[in-house]
DNA sequence: GCTTAAATTGCAATCGATTACAACCTAATT
DNA sequence: AATTAGGTTGTAATCGATTGCAATTTAAGC
């Protein structure tokens, strides 16, 4: 059995036409009853299978759309691409997986890559919010038959459309629960604001200072990278001051967890010293042994669907007037022990 | 720019046929450096792409290749494969995702999908241990074209190769570090042994008592599913015996976790008075806030990439002797402070 | 200047499926 | 009995690229 069966081994061994043997498959056309049966039965007896690829060709659809993330290996865009699988399986479409590592180049070279096999769309985390509008953009754009989808991180184009999350609000509500429980000099370790995700969230947490009659202070917001290392200097940076902070929201759990490891290391509480916040919920949030952290939960996966929603919206969509959408989900502040000071919370 | 522009676009505009054109574009046959030039440069111009679904249709090659998982969003499967990804993308392929949330009907539909847009080949990570030889995995053997490679849980079949890791060795060393700890009641929380994987740790932590003259103790040996609760389930249990265990090898990370919960919160020190070795080297692991946790890695991208290339290797192939290749991987004992006694270790 | 070989390019089939249109047969209507 | 409508099936083009073979042009050899 080297071979695969075609509608035409079929139509040879039963003296019918190509042609009708794919109309009897399809059971659309007027077929006699008694063909499509023989067909059918043939079919299967001959193990047949319908070869996607001449289908593709000849439809201009593949049904298969593609995934650009920075990474796969991340908690975060994991999720989302399950979301996207498990919505967009059953309505026939395949998910190819692309990843760039951050680096500008691939991103371009993946998503051509991805629309010469065709796809049907392309979902796609943008990795650096400085990308000019070049070469691979303007092509996804000028030729409306692929339609683009961004999450979580975006970039403004007109005609592309987006699902990102509430980023003002997180940082807002996380600012506003530690304000709730008391604390008065919030720390704020930011990344880097040239992406709209952490400035928004920068930019919410002075927003709820602001409403509530806290005043900022430069020398408690950081520039932190996300990763443990980066939360420990930073933290380290904060605790050496005059007047340290009584809490920190971190725009990052990993640095979140840096911050929580110095503070302990220095035989400070949390949350009764120091509260903290951080940001994504990521799974080891939940898993410290003693102090869970307190973070923003995303609903990745739940982006992940609504990305792949989108798509199948414009996709489905044969009209040239396609509707831009852009899309924010509301994200959900986790409150845990390291910072729930009044368990009446 | 509705249309893409395909070779016969070109053809039309030089005045040429689809086959020069072709041939041009493809540096191969014999054709004028004139021409060929021209053609360049009118591809350029016109912004012409290979169409590859044309190509795949031609040529039989999809350059697709399947990774079947139970899920993507864990740590393990993920990294598994990114190490696909960055292997298979530079040799032009791309890779389909497909998730089987453990369900063994969704498995073969997958994989009969997978085979119906023509793959090139499929890695998968089987759900389930028990699944009998039925029809999906049958065709797949059956007809050698496409070739298939389990990651990390496989099954016997004959002619299909596998990338494994040495669980019985990831479950012996843990278990010998706890006695080169001066640790003697070694208890194993373990999981469904019906799963080769599990079975053989269970395996490695037997013979390693074995051989360090230590004999076994069954009450000792608590099947516990890879759940934090489970795992505090499971350490409430031992920690209520007459002579209580002096350290724990879990077959899981997140069993680890809620054991070490439990433990601490009885007031009880870990390594001192109980040390803990967990499985798979999960990221929580190494983010404890004060004891991290020791585990077994297992090195998934680097298990991705290896199958990747073992995959490749066999589509190199075109003899019919085809090669079985079972390789099996080395874990290796990650010590962190959850069994770290003396410092010296 | 004519034959022959070499260099270019075109023709047409192929991959596997779909589908507009044509052709055929059968049975019903007048 | 002839016309017609309806039901079935075949013919051939199409999707976009590749490639063996044929055809043509060009250049070389004598």
């Amino acid at each position: 059995m080297k071979k695969k069966t075609t509608i035409y081994d079929i139509a040879a061994k039963l003296g019918l036409t190509a042609a009708t043997v794919s109309r009897a498959l399809n059971n659309n056309a007027k077929i006699s009853l008694n063909t499509r049966k023989l067909v059918l039965e043939t079919a299967l007896e001959m193990n047949y299978e319908q070869n996607k690829l001449a289908l593709a060709l000849k439809s201009g659809k593949s049904y298969n759309v593609g995934v650009i993330v920075p990474r796969i290996d991340s908690n975060f865009f994991s999720s989302v691409i399950r979301g996207i699988e498990e919505e967009l399986y059953p309505k026939g479409y395949h998910v190819i997986i692309c990843q760039t590592n951050n680096q500008e180049n691939l991103e371009i070279e993946k998503i051509n890559s991805l629309l010469n096999v065709q796809v049907d769309g392309i979902l796609m985390s943008i990795s650096n919010a400085n990308l000019e509008e070049d070469k691979g953009f303007n092509k996804l754009i000028r030729n409306k038959n692929t339609p683009l989808v961004f999450f979580d991180r975006k970039k403004d184009i007109k005609g592309v459309s987006s699902v990102t999350v509430d980023d003002f609000k997180g940082g807002y509500d996380a600012t506003k629960h530690l304000i709730d429980q008391g604390c008065r000099r919030i720390a704020h370790l930011f990344n880097d604001r040239k992406f709209e995700i952490f400035n928004n969230r920068f930019l919410g947490y002075r927003q709820a200072l602001l409403d509530n009659g806290i005043e900022f202070d430069e020398s408690l917001e950081i520039e932190t990278m996300s990763n443990v290392a980066e939360g420990r200097k930073s933290a380290k940076v904060l605790l050496d001051m005059d007047s340290p902070p009584d809490a920190i929201f971190s725009s990052s759990d990993f640095a979140a967890l840096g911050a929580l490891q110095e503070i302990k290391e220095c035989g400070l509480r949390i949350p009764e010293d120091i509260c903290i916040v951080g940001f994504s919920n990521e799974p080891f949030t939940k898993f410290m042994e003693l102090t869970t952290i307190s973070s923003v939960d995303q609903f990745p996966m739940e982006m992940g669907k609504v990305a792949a929603q989108v798509f199948l919206e414009e996709v489905g969509n044969t009209q040239d007037s396609k509707i831009t959408k852009n899309i924010v989900l509301t994200p959900e502040l986790i409150v845990r022990k390291s910072s729930l000071k009044c368990k009446e919370g």
